[in-house]
DNA sequence: CAATAAAACGAACGGTCGTGCTATAAATTG
DNA sequence: CAATTTATAGCACGACCGTTCGTTTTATTG
């Protein structure tokens, strides 16, 4: 028997394609199994079979949307050549991943940090190492640019990644909040000043 | 009577005050009634009566935290004079009130906002409206120190309140996620760097 | 095809949810 | 103090929660 061409391995992936729909709706913390097996076409006990717990539902979803957004975004702008063309795409991916309104939700990986960032447990865990490595990926990606010489030498490459995370955050809030896709044209200035005006390292 | 001295009020705040905190913690859709209620220490039933439903009380309690918000962000900024000054002070009154972690659930708003922004009813129309305000504010807080000559004179003001407000989403994000209050250094070189390298309208 | 393992189901559990209703206790008023 | 309004409590409801268990259906294997 092969690893992956089993039946529960084929419901299971069609379970967590939904569960991402559905969390990104309600929330990671508001999914709940019945609904999500109502969705599904299954029993609620079925489906319930496939995680044993709650919770395991909970991080088998983020890893899933992680997993997508690493396709989409990450692997996808490395195709581009290292420096300001790179982080311009990754920049962009980034952008239309989460704050684009075009299905509802936002970026299930934003909501849920702020849904579980006072509560601790394996979620919280979970969110906390992928938001390391993510901020740890941007500056190096930032890190290319100055080896390209397309940013100063000096640059801060962390606080470069602290401000344009901050851009997206807000293009996220704003936009999902208020409705109103101008605050892309917000996001794209806000990165050129980034780039022309690059934070330096103060010693 | 009077409007103010009856008991109803007194325990509705009292209920206010446990309800933002609780809200905090948990989330304002998980807020629940019962809960709420032995918190409080009174009968769900009788806590119950005094909003009707379960989206008065998140309204009420949003309301409230605003109110206090206001307080303790807002006038005491309009304390300092017009200009840099104001701005500063607004900002660092701001980060502390979101980003504190002195105690457990950060900014009730900007999580609410996150928690809602995809579930139309009246708390995301509060949220919608009470976040047009702030920006609008921002953005005149901003346009001060351009009249006080202390920034360049086409300085986009409002590009510059959307580039602040995602300093604070970003010090939010990082310190509440990753438990590290270095962050609060990066917030702070965002500022500076936003007032030394202030973003220009285009035309 | 028969034997076996994997997957899905249905019913039930103790709990908690928001929300009525009715009665009692407390505060306010004349 | 008595009358009356206001605030709180108690109880019950239907619905849904996560989880368990025994059974039945479906896949996989020899």
């Amino acid at each position: 028997m092969s690893r992956t061409a089993n039946k529960g391995h084929a419901t299971r992936e069609a379970i967590l394609d939904t569960g991402i729909a559905l969390a990104r709706e309600v929330g990671l913390g508001a999914l709940t199994i019945g609904e999500l097996a109502e969705r599904v076409g299954m029993s609620k006990s079925g489906l319930f079979a496939h995680f044993g717990a709650k919770e395991e539902l909970q991080l088998a979803v983020l890893r899933a949307a992680q997993a997508r957004f690493d396709e989409n975004v990450s692997r996808q702008a490395f195709l581009a050549p290292r420096g300001l063309a790179r982080l311009r795409e990754l920049y962009k991916r980034w952008l239309g991943w989460a704050a684009s309104n075009r299905q509802p939700g936002g970026c299930l990986m934003l909501a849920a940090a702020s849904e579980f960032d006072d509560r601790p447990g394996p979620v919280r865990d979970y969110l906390a190492r992928q938001q390391e490595g993510w901020l740890a990926g941007l500056s190096r990606t930032v890190g290319f640019a100055v080896e390209a010489g397309e940013l100063p030498e000096n640059t801060d490459t962390e606080q470069f990644a602290f401000e344009l995370f901050g851009l997206i955050l807000s293009t996220h809030h704003h936009v999902r909040l208020l409705q109103d896709e101008r605050y892309f044209a917000l996001a794209q200035a806000g990165l050129e000043r980034l780039i022309n005006a690059a934070p330096l390292r103060k010693d």
